[in-house]
DNA sequence: ACAAGTCGTGTAAACGTTCTCATAACAATG
DNA sequence: CATTGTTATGAGAACGTTTACACGACTTGT
């Protein structure tokens, strides 16, 4: 491997002038800079990068860590993201946390090692060794978090506005003559999911003819297969279900099968996200749409914004949702 | 931001032992390590990897390219690779090529430029910047292949027999009495689906009765809703269908339900990689299972094995998939 | 008592960059 | 002609580690 140092001597040319050439070639004269290209390509230099950021103390990388990798809702952010960075210069190291604390911990000390310029994290968290940190010094660190809003205000964040999605969600089923609707919510200790269900209750606050009954599922397929049996054999089954995750609809649809109800002639199901999966459902799911790509967007431009010092204010983003209506949501069956 | 000096410093020890302390404990004296560790806790002191890897041309990082991060299928992988990886201490680094070569380029640049110890990518090709490397000095590379063998005998991989397994879907289908089938199969260029088709069409050999159509898609869910309704449309449409991929059987469902078609009854369908949400369609799908996590251990392990120089000739390995029948198949309508 | 280990530690030279100064050559200005 | 400014380059000091080598203090065996 050839260094800096080897294209000087080729070059016949200093190592700062061959640095000056890849990172301000304007400074550099013409016939020098020509000559200097040629000889790297001709070594086939590459330059080391554990050298350059030991140096600069940048590494042009963030990291994006989510949840479960295997959710296409965490990809499509991811994706978003990726995009945003890579159009910066910037590189995307992901981490799958598979909800665990730990592993969470894990990708943040990448940026306390400087392994990485800033952490960009799916769900509402704050890893305790960056809140460290912050708590110290009270300076605001590289780090973001999407699709959920920390509790810490100090802590930039961009998200939909949950609240009010499911509310919209309840009252296209109520619309449809539904009364009796079935919540599937994701851990309850999760911002969005008691905004959510905030929401749900603000709809029931003027439809007092409702009746919810809202258990809690983790936001798999299976958690969705399991609550919804649960929800079809009590005494007093729902006409509807709402899944806050397309995943536990995609397993609610599981369970219908199973107990050989049609959706949604016999039942109704809404979900949440939007996934890629959920116009392919059968029958195509009625769910709401996060923009997750534009989110990925939004929360590297924050980012990046910071890191690169541009002076600015915003803290909190609040994006746009949509309400897709599909074929998983039918009027109520008459009693 | 403490460095090792620091530490030393405050310890009364010289850099030398510090160091030590982190990665050969053994060799200090337990008064001066625990010492040591005091001050580093009260420091808050975290060694800082660029240095480090300067020095030592290590980096315990290996990137893991995958052609779309949204198919649960590869996520499986990711899963079995970060879990051996892990285990031994390394980091994965996760590259989405989106099926683009200069992305691929984009990841195996970072093990060029010692951003990463190794690469695993999954599918069958190889890297230009990597290829030049191997020709170059013809000296083997810390570079694996998963779910398809390279055409380049050099470089290890690991995937299923995938035309036997092409082979017992077919088989399933014709002991079920269809003798129309049509194969939807990815990209015709990637060796897997050249061996599935091979698998196929060994079948065919042995029952000259079948008759096999088989059209080109990309393995996405949208190329198999588009594909299968050309087959449906065409003049004398098969009885059953045979993706080589579950999205594609997705789309295929989609499609099924756009004609009035109902599955198994009207017409069978059968998938390959049993992803997770296979067995959550409607009906649950039947699929050949990849072994994707035992695929991922196994790969990291041949890579692991060669970064840390233990001799090893094994180069390719088979791991063995298993055909799951669901509800999807079912016997061939009378005509 | 001496030679030959072992053990715990320190010294200092790398690793490959970047970047601040310093300098030299030349042009423009008074 | 002297001064000032501009432009292109070089010298060399960091950046924070690891590790080969050296050394002194003990232990052990003869």
């Amino acid at each position: 491997m050839s260094t800096i140092i080897d294209v000087a001597r080729e070059a016949g040319v200093s190592s700062a002038t061959v640095s000056r050439v890849m990172s301000a070639p304007h400074q550099v004269a013409e016939g020098t800079r020509a000559r200097v290209l040629a000889t790297m390509a001709r070594l086939g230099y590459t330059p080391n990068i554990a050298a350059k950021t030991l140096r600069t103390l940048r590494t042009d990388k963030v990291v994006v860590a989510v949840p479960d990798i295997t959710n296409p809702f965490c990809a499509q952010f991811i994706r978003g993201v990726e995009e945003a960075a890579s159009a910066a210069g910037y590189a995307v190291l992901l981490g799958d946390t598979r909800y665990d604390k730990n592993r969470e911990e894990q990708y943040a000390m990448m940026v306390r090692r400087r392994e990485a310029d800033g952490l960009i994290l799916l769900g509402h968290g704050t890893p305790t060794c960056l809140r460290e940190v912050l708590d110290d010094s009270g300076r605001p660190l590289p780090f973001i978090n999407a699709c959920g809003f920390s509790p810490d205000p100090r802590i930039p964040a961009v998200q939909i506005d949950n609240l009010h999605a499911a509310a919209e969600v309840i009252e296209h089923l109520a619309d449809l003559g539904h009364k009796r609707i079935g919540i599937i919510s994701g851990p309850r200790a999760a911002p969005n999911s008691k905004d959510r269900i905030t929401g749900v209750h603000s709809v029931q606050l003027e439809r007092p003819d409702l009746e919810i009954s809202a258990v809690e599922g983790d936001f798999s397929i299976n958690s969705g297969l399991r609550r919804t049996l649960e929800l079809l054999d009590s005494p007093n089954p729902p006409t509807a279900i709402f899944c806050l995750s397309d995943e536990m609809a995609m397993g609610a649809l599981a369970a219908f099968r199973e107990r050989g109800l049609t959706c949604p002639r016999d039942i109704s199901l809404a979900g949440f996200d939007d996934i890629a999966y959920a116009q392919y459902m059968n029958p195509p799911l009625t769910t709401v749409r996060q923009p997750m790509e534009s989110m990925g967007h939004e929360v590297f431009r924050i980012l990046h914004d910071f890191l690169t010092g541009t002076p600015s204010l915003v803290r909190r983003v609040t994006l746009a949702h949509q309400l897709i209506a599909r074929e998983s949501t039918g009027p109520a069956p008459k009693a």
